[in-house]
DNA sequence: TTTAATATTTAGATAAGACTAAAAATTTAT
DNA sequence: ATAAATTTTTAGTCTTATCTAAATATTAAA
């Protein structure tokens, strides 16, 4: 059974992982984990004698299939929680993760099949990210960033990449939420921002929100 | 803010100075802690620091008023956690025990009040405690113990003393729950067992069973 | 391809919370 | 009231997860 620490970090490696099975290196990881690249060795080293990565020094890190299930293990319970709170307390989809950080580590069987039965199996989290199923299978999704969209291709808002406060605080100032119909009109080379039509309301958006937000083409 | 361990300290001091005053002795709250003598000096150490007890070397501990609001928290949250599990997810009253354990350490101050809004505040937990407010306010008991209750009176099972698995399952074979009326009809001083009419029909109680079932006279 | 810059690992230290063994204080018993 | 038993505290050690500083590998640049 891994500790707290041990579960953050495997989320972490499976989060910068990403699809791509590329290596994850410990510069990454302790700069997703905000701690020192010498307490990521530490902790790799730990991971690997447990038999969840794969590791050889200097060459970086990838889950092992006991990894990946455990990772995903805690993505499920993270991404139930924050239905929970949102669908059930009244939670908005900005205030979710740091009580959903502290909620994924509680460890009974039951208590994670009964809410996902409670919630009456939800399919994705208020982000629009899928929810892995109990045997640790994550859905496939069609999303692509904003940011990948062709001039006048109409698409759909499913989800975020940055689930900061900020962030969704900002898209809640221009309406933007999950089910959102955007229509890219162009794109500026120079800055990498587009014009898009939103609720009808033509609208510049930064290169910075587009690399950020999730849509599928519609 | 107090750690994980630290709550879990002052709830056995909480529970250990149960109503009276008397102050609490290194032992009793290591045997409650299940860790040895000198591991509870050490925190007693530490929460007296922190202003979370009174404390002198030899004399044992008492909580302060911030030590008794840190402590009511815990359970506040605790109970609500409880009956969460029961009323919304299928729990039995025997399997909610340490599942809540994890639960209530959980720090948000939203998730509780909206935890108990959406149970709609609920007055005890599923084996019958008061659930205090959110100021710190427990409220009164008439409960007492069914070995206290006099030859001839009736009352009714409102709570566990024990809330092991073992004893709630006695409980269930019994079909002695919440609500259930019990009749004294005679105490045998040699082994203070007493005989008791419990859903019409006769039965002895063990001394044990009589010392961990709470009752208000009816 | 040798040097410079960057990334990674090792070594040694620290804090929290536990432990054992031993010392000191208190309580109980004679 | 003194000795014996018990309780409590202290001193020193261990583990986990972190840190800093230094050493070693790897990668990039001249």
């Amino acid at each position: 059974m891994a500790t707290l620490s041990e579960e953050n970090y495997l989320k972490a490696i499976f989060h910068l992982a990403n699809d791509d099975d590329a290596a994850v290196s410990t510069n990454a990881i302790a700069r997703k984990m905000e701690t020192k690249a010498s307490s990521a060795t530490d902790m790799i080293q730990k991971l690997f004698e447990k038999g969840l990565i794969d590791y050889q020094k200097y060459k970086g890190v990838k889950l092992t299939e006991n990894g990946r299930l455990a990772a995903v293990s805690v993505i499920r319970k993270h991404r139930l929680w924050e239905v929970f709170l949102v669908d059930k307390l009244r939670f908005s989809w900005d205030e979710v993760h740091e009580v959903a950080e502290q909620l994924e580590h509680i460890k009974s069987k039951k208590l994670i099949s009964e809410l996902d039965a409670f919630l009456e199996f939800p399919k994705e989290d208020p982000h629009g990210d899928p929810i892995p199923d109990h045997k640790g299978n994550m859905p496939y999704s069609k999303k692509l960033l904003l940011a990948k969209v062709k001039r006048s291709q109409r698409c759909i808002c499913i989800g975020v990449k940055d689930s900061t406060r900020k962030f969704l605080q900002y898209l809640d100032k221009y309406k933007i939420a999950l089910g959102t119909e955007i229509t890219v009109l162009s794109r500026e080379s120079y800055d990498e921002s587009m014009e898009v039509k939103v609720n009808n309301i033509k609208r510049s958006i930064s290169k910075e929100v587009a690399h950020n937000l999730y849509v599928i083409i519609s």
